[in-house]
DNA sequence: CATATTTTTGCAAGCGGTTGCAAGGGCTGG
DNA sequence: CCAGCCCTTGCAACCGCTTGCAAAAATATG
């Protein structure tokens, strides 16, 4: 491996030359600039990030920390992220919380690798992840999780309650009556506040809790309901109502007319031909781009106060939910 | 933060006590140790992992490289990645290779954060990224990618070739004449191999390319299809199968009387209910496993010679081909 | 108990960089 | 031609940690 040492030998400066012509704003003379170029390009030469991360004590690396790897959803989500976090010269350290309980392992795996500062994108990692990321001094943003009372951590997300208001809304509207709640894990902030906002509109609900966003859960789950089954449903992603659907037709009830279906987050696959998934929206980019901003924000200021910015969902008509008349 | 120096302080010992008190196999008494495990307990002390770094040569930190953040096989895929990966005690440095064309690029970005190895997760990435990255010194294995000829790569997948006669050899066994060759990017390894191998046994069959693993790609394809149709194809991938039933069922076509369809991955979603994709099983697990093997030899030995690991893949019977008479 | 042997320990240098500081050099202006 | 200023440069220390080496301490041996 080539160092500063190779570079500045053959160029026949010192160190701190080299150093400073790969330093943004150093002081250089053009000269010695290029003698310094021309030999760095001639070994092959690259700063190794790592060592210089000792004196800026800035790594460039982000934790992207999350634990929904069965949801398609989520390879859009990371896609986003990786690339935003890309363009802003930073690297996403990957990890996958799936069955981790502990934060505390967590967090200082995290810190062994110094990182700049954590995306926690996950709409089911129990808030005291990114709570304990924020407490060990680590710039932490939340995306896809709970906006309120999340004192102390930096939100991008839709509002939940609101959605499951609008889910409710929509049930109405379109004339059904007896609505259910199909939502994801039990435990989940986001499955909480979509149900209360379900609830603070369409009243005392029958409900039940999919194991996973997963489609087996949301089939299972749908079967489950299959007697005293309601007149429409509000799934608590688009996974788990493809589920929900596939339950359905096969026990022989048509959607929309029997029975209705809205979901959420209009994942790609909800808009394919073949499913046409009634959903509503969540702004996947708009998101993403909120959390880097607000990441970007609390590199610059670490000890700014936390922020929350919530995005607006919208309904997405296709075809399992009745048309208004 | 709180550093070597601060634990060795309140220990009452020198830095270098600590420093061997967390390095596996080092020489210190008992007594010294406890009193060092307390002092940094106390303080909250973790080793740097990236100032060891500097010394002990190894980062721990593996790049894994991927293109395909549209295909939701990849997040299965990922899954299995950062798993295994964490579980070996390394960490996942993510990186988008979407629109990148460069593999200098990647090649600086990697040796800039002196990742110790990297893993290729792409079956459409130019194998020029591979050998780049292998030229570099990098320890690379490249996974789904071409087994043959990629010489200096380490690789595991399946062989495509293989993959390409199986599903010729099923389509021909079920009666289907006419066949057709629905691919993925015209320019991948991936593509050209199964061509090769459906052509070894069908002959010189139509063959179109979809631009890309995606849904609406596959239905585009199958569209332009339209006119001409041949009895029955094989779709590059599951995500363009799934494409290519919704634009034959669009035009009235029925699968899998009219048209046979079969496609290659046997993601999760080919086996959901309202999907039941025939298809060509690639073993996933086994596939990133045996991928995470030889990273782990070529960690240990550096200069160990290249070697491929094929793995079988199997049809699996569903609703999207006849079944054998 | 003295000596030989083995462990444990601290020192100091080094990993690949950055940076404050003071000295050196080139220009400018008078 | 000289003083004064500013831009460049190298030195040396430091970031947090590891490690070869030799001295010190502990243990074993006769």
């Amino acid at each position: 491996m080539v160092s500063l040492k190779d570079v500045a030998q053959r160029a026949g400066v010192s160190r701190s030359a080299v150093s400073r012509t790969f330093t943004e704003g150093a002081s250089v003379a053009p000269a010695t600039r290029a003698r310094v170029v021309e030999a760095a390009e001639a070994l092959g030469y690259r700063p190794n990030l790592l060592a210089r991360s000792l004196t800026t004590r800035t790594t460039g690396l982000i934790g992207l920390v999350s634990n929904n790897f069965r949801n398609p959803a989520f390879l859009e989500i990371f896609d986003l992220f990786t690339r935003g976090l890309q363009e802003r010269g930073l690297r996403p350290l990957l990890v996958n919380l799936t069955d981790e309980v502990d934060p505390a392992r967590s967090v200082g795996l995290l810190r062994q690798y110094s990182v700049d500062g954590v995306i926690v994108a996950s709409s089911t990692l129990p808030t005291a992840f990114a709570r304990a990321f924020r407490e060990a001094g680590l710039p932490t943003v939340l995306a896809f999780g709970r906006v309120a009372g999340e004192a102390g951590v930096d939100v991008a997300a839709i509002d939940n309650v609101a959605a499951g208001r609008l889910a409710a809304e929509t049930l109405l509207a379109r004339g059904y009556r007896r609505l259910g709640f199909l939502g994801g894990p039990e435990g989940a902030t986001t499955t909480i506040d979509r149900l209360a906002g379900f609830r603070a509109v369409a009243g005392d609900v029958r409900h039940r809790f999919a194991a996973a966003y997963s489609f087996e859960a949301g089939r299972d789950a749908m079967r489950a309901e299959l007697d005293g089954l309601a007149e429409a449903y509000f799934c608590g992603d688009d996974v788990l109502s493809i589920g929900a659907l596939s339950a359905l037709r096969d026990a022989g009830r048509s959607v929309p007319e029997d029975v209705g279906l809205i979901g959420l987050n209009d994942m790609a696959m909800a808009g394919w031909d073949n499913i046409r998934l009634t959903t509503i929206r969540q702004p996947f980019a708009e998101i993403v781009g909120g959390a880097l901003d607000l990441l970007g924000d609390l590199l610059r200021t670490p000890d700014k106060a936390p922020e929350v910015r919530v995005y607006p969902c919208a309904l997405v008509e296709r075809d399992t939910l009745r048309r208004p008349s």
